[in-house]
Order: structure tokens, then sequence, then C-alpha cells
DNA sequence: CAATATATATCGTTAAATGATATATGTCAA
DNA sequence: TTGACATATATCATTTAACGATATATATTG
């Protein structure tokens, strides 16, 4: 993807798009990859390498702040900056989805 | 993105989805941008660099097929298989609007 | 005739994701 | 108790994706 980077655009991966939303809730990393696996229902899994990378990326950003840290855990939370980002994103991919629709003829499809 | 062929996956990046949008119907690389532009109302444009990258990458994994070709324009359209990975792609996409809608108080948003 | 739009193409760079790997602790069954 | 497995965090090096910059050529039009 690259060249520009997607939050300066406003924009989410997929991967921090499920992250964001799993911290929507206090977590911590492991439970995050396995949030992630629970709400795709499989279809989206995130392994230790792109969760910390990603993790380190949103911090950084100010789209996570950290919590308390219940021993060597790490606890993570959604600031009011990332679930601004977030909600927006949802419409953008909403509008993506509407694209589609209005272009085949996948108007049953919902 | 990445270390993994998305189209290997069957999944298609932002790019490479509205590109075969625009080929459900025959056009050529300069209306393709154009059409993108349109159609996202300027949120999403594809410049020539990534246009001709993914049309030779889409044509490759023969998502999309050449056309007659008016002089040196070059014609294509999306295949029967493109239009699969396309309608299946349209799918994933709303189950993470729908994702993300179960978890965020967004249900009111459409 | 000069500027702008149309049209295609490549090179080299930056960013994203992640496989592989490492480390350490906790838990539980044989 | 010890070996296997789950929990938990972390880094490095590699692959892929996107694209800015740039080049080229024709067509249109003021």
């Amino acid at each position: 993807m690259p060249r520009t980077d997607s939050l300066e655009l406003g924009e989410l991966t997929d991967s921090m798009f499920y992250i964001l939303l799993a911290l929507t809730t206090p977590r911590h990393g492991y439970l995050v990859m396995q949030f992630v696996e629970e709400i795709t229902r499989g279809r989206m899994q995130i392994g230790p390498a792109s969760m910390y990378t990603i993790i380190k990326k949103l911090l950084n950003a100010e789209l996570i702040e950290p919590m308390d840290g219940d021993g060597k855990k790490k606890n993570y939370q959604i600031t009011r900056k990332g679930r601004s980002i977030l909600t927006d994103d949802v419409k953008r991919r909403q509008a993506m989805v509407e694209d589609a629709c209005a272009i085949l003829d996948m108007e049953g499809s919902r």
C-alpha cells in the first residue's frame, strides 16, 4: 500500500480496523488476537508480529492509550480520537459496499 | 498487506476492488481512473502508476481480460472469475461493517 | 501553435503485514 | 516432576502493494 501513510489520510487498514474495534473494551495484546479471530469467525487472524507492530503504531498516533497493566500484561484502550477515526472508517467502508451494490445487481443481498 | 499475495487469499485491495467494479463495463485504463474518481466522488483516486500496475496483476490472475482495442486504446472487461471474486469481496466488506456496527453503537447509522 | 486533455508505461521508493524466531510464565495431566 | 501446551510479549528480515516522479505520444481546442 503505501507510500503514503494510511493514518495520515485518516484511513485504517483492515488490521488496524479490527484492533481498534477490539480496544473499544480495554484488553491486552493477546486478548486482542483472540477477539479478532472470534468476531470474524476465523475469517481474519492477526499474529503476534502484526499485533505488536500495529499496537505501536496506534499508540504513536494516539488512537489507543495504555492502561493500568495487571502484572506483565499491558492493557490498552481506544481514545476519543481513535473512536472518531474508527466510526469514520466504518462509514467509508459502508460507502464502498454501497458503491458496489449500485453497480452490481446486489440490491437484494442485504 | 503483504507477505502473502492478497489474490491468493481471494481478497481484493481497495484499489483492485474499484478497478474491477469499473470493468463490469468494458473500459480502457484512462477511463477507469476517471470512473473511480467519479463514483467515489473524489474519495479515492488512482493514478497511472497504480492503474497499470494493478491492471497487469488482474490480467495475470484472469480477473479481467483484454477486448477489441480501438486504435491504441486497450479495452478490458471483468471475467466470470473476476465477478465471482468481486461479489465475494463485497460480502466480506459488508461483514466487516456489520461486525463494527454490532460492537459500536452505530445501529442507527443506516 | 501552444496549452491542455487523453492515453499508456516504467522505475524506484515507502509503508504494511507477517513468517520465523525468541523469551518467559502459567497450567495441567501423565 | 516434567513435558506439553497455552498465555503473553517482542524483534528482524522479507514480501507485497501502492504510488510519486517521470517519460512518451497523440488529440483537441483556444
